[in-house]
DNA sequence: CTTGACCCTGTACTCTGGTACAGGGTTTAT
DNA sequence: ATAAACCCTGTACCAGAGTACAGGGTCAAG
């Protein structure tokens, strides 16, 4: 399974076939091979390489992130300290946003609740609470 | 403070000032009337409705979202229906996007753990964990 | 009356993560 | 040998939420 062209890489990863080449002009992967006629050539690492994006998408980290964490596997044995960091770094982050999006939920909710509690003619609490509480 | 410049406004509500003709382009505000020498004249209304859309946008609501809800401000007696339906389907949003993350966070954790207590010689977990674990 | 601070328009650019398409060249199967 | 299916490049486009900038017009203070 060497040699892989654009298509069949896209194929095996499951991703589109321009997604391979955006990777390239972002750096996240780089220049495979070429055969004579000027087709990509990739190899089996770079199989690996587009596993790796996925998985790390899936726990969050951008592209950007991933590029860095990809360049750390060059690195295999001072590596795990700075992935650790990265890895840390990418939990406070997401923390910060289940905290912020348990403050939301809270405040639909609470939004939902008033809104079916009020009387018809009352102005409707949701729509109210968006309203400015100072004057402007 | 009526009659505004684009300036005053955009000064008073914290936002950008482009932020506000891009609202207008979006149709989530009203084109102001204009000065005669074409400058565009906002009132306390469009304060209102700016400090809503930032209020909206606080609970997750999109400018698409927010741009309906404001449609609805129009006609307050029957309105509360349709925003608690617009408040109610956010919140699923909001507790799917909590689920995700909280996953993520899980996984996260249990990697830096991993990470933490593997013997310095062997690979790092973390970035191991991202490695393909079918054969590619 | 001139200078600086503001406003106007149109357009392009930012970021993130891609996708689509036109106009070619190549490879493969029939 | 020829058509389908693939590949190449450059470029433009998508969503979402804006930001920046050029080349003008206007307004207010000194």
């Amino acid at each position: 399974m060497e040699n892989m062209t654009r298509g069949e890489l896209a194929k095996k990863c499951g991703v589109h076939i321009e997604t391979l080449r955006y990777y390239e002009t972002k750096k996240i992967l780089d220049p495979p091979k070429r055969s004579e006629s000027g087709y990509r050539l990739y190899t089996r690492e770079d199989a690996v390489k587009i596993s790796f994006i996925k998985n790390a998408q899936k726990l969050g980290f951008t592209l950007k992130e991933i590029s860095d964490l990809l360049k750390l596997r060059l690195y295999k044995e001072k590596s795990c300290d700075k992935a650790i960091e990265k890895a840390q770094e990418k939990l406070v982050d997401i923390e910060k946003k289940i905290k912020t999006l348990n403050i939301i939920k809270k405040a639909l909710k609470e939004l939902i609740k008033q809104c079916e509690e009020s009387i018809p003619t009352t102005d409707c609490p949701i729509l109210s609470k968006f309203e400015p509480s100072n004057n402007l």
